[in-house]
DNA sequence: CTATCGTATTGATAAGAATCAATACGATAC
DNA sequence: GTATCGTATTGATTCTTATCAATACGATAG
C-alpha cells in the first residue's frame, strides 16, 4: 500500500477503498514485483478514476487553466455534460486524490495533483 | 490519435475503438494540450484496459515470468479466477495492445509490450 | 429576512463489465 | 480414426457506473 492520497483531510466518508492519509510516494510498481490482490485493487482504483473520457478531459481542462486551477463553473460547458454529472466526476477525481477541491465563497476551485500523476506514471514504467 | 497498437496483425474484428495499426509512439498528452472527446476516449480505453485488479496482476505475472513471457496455463491458478475469466482478461489486454499473444502448439504465450506502458506513462506526466 | 446563484445530492435509468458454468474449438497423443 | 488437453466462446447473472432531471444545500446580494 502506498497509492493512497486523499485531498480533503476531513472525514472521508464511510469507505475504505481509496481513502486515508495523504501519502504521495505512491504506487506499487507494476512490473518490478508481483502484485498481490490488495495492491492490484489499489492501483486499479487509481487507474479507474482516470479511465473515463469525461474525467480525462476535466483533468486536461484544469491543467490548462491559468494559474493551474479551475472553477467548476467553467468546466460544465466545455465538457458538454450536465452540471450534476460534472460535479460527480469532479468528486471522483477528488476522492482518488487526483485533484484537490477548495471552496471559495460559492465557487469550488480545483487543482491538479501532479505528483500523483507522476507517481502513477512511475509505477507504470519499470522506472 | 496515436494510442492505437494492436498485437495481432490479423483481422481485428468489427470494432474501431482501440483497433488498427501498430503505432507505438502513442498517447495524447494529458496535461500538455486540451484533450478533445475523441482523444479522451482513446486514452480512456487504454487506461480502462489496465484499470482492473485481475488484469494488473496478469501484467505483473507476465512481466515477472522467466524470459518475459508466460503461458496462459500458468496464469489461471495464481490469479484465482476461472479459466474463461482469465482468457477474457488476456483478450482484453491483447485488444488494448498491452500484451501480445503467440500461439505455440496448443499453448498461448503472452508477452508484455513495455513500450506501450512507457508511452502511457509519458502521456500521464508532463514528460 | 428573501432572492439568487453555484454546487452537491437523490433517485431513476440504461449501458457496461466481471464472473462462472457449460460448451465449442484446435492441436497433439494414441 | 478417437481421446485428451489447452484455450476460446456463449449465455446468464450480478455489480458497477455514467448520465440526467429534480431537488436540496450554502453562500452572497439585495
Amino acid at each position: 500500500m502506498s497509492l493512497a492520497g486523499n485531498a480533503t483531510p476531513t472525514a472521508d466518508d464511510q469507505r475504505d477503498d481509496a481513502a486515508c492519509c495523504e501519502a504521495v510516494e505512491c504506487c506499487p510498481a507494476l512490473v518490478g514485483s508481483l502484485l498481490d490482490e490488495a495492491d492490484a485493487i489499489e492501483l486499479a482504483d487509481l487507474l479507474k478514476a482516470l479511465a473515463d473520457p469525461a474525467r480525462l478531459r476535466l483533468v486536461s481542462l484544469i491543467a490548462a487553466s491559468t494559474g493551474g486551477e479551475a472553477c467548476a463553473c467553467d468546466l460544465t460547458e466545455p465538457l458538454g455534460r450536465s452540471q450534476p454529472t460534472v460535479s460527480h466526476h469532479l468528486g471522483q477525481l477528488v476522492k482518488a486524490g487526483i485533484v484537490t477541491r477548495e471552496q471559495r465563497g460559492r465557487w469550488a476551485w480545483f487543482r491538479l495533483r501532479t505528483e500523483r500523476l507522476d507517481a502513477l506514471a512511475t509505477a507504470l514504467r519499470g522506472r
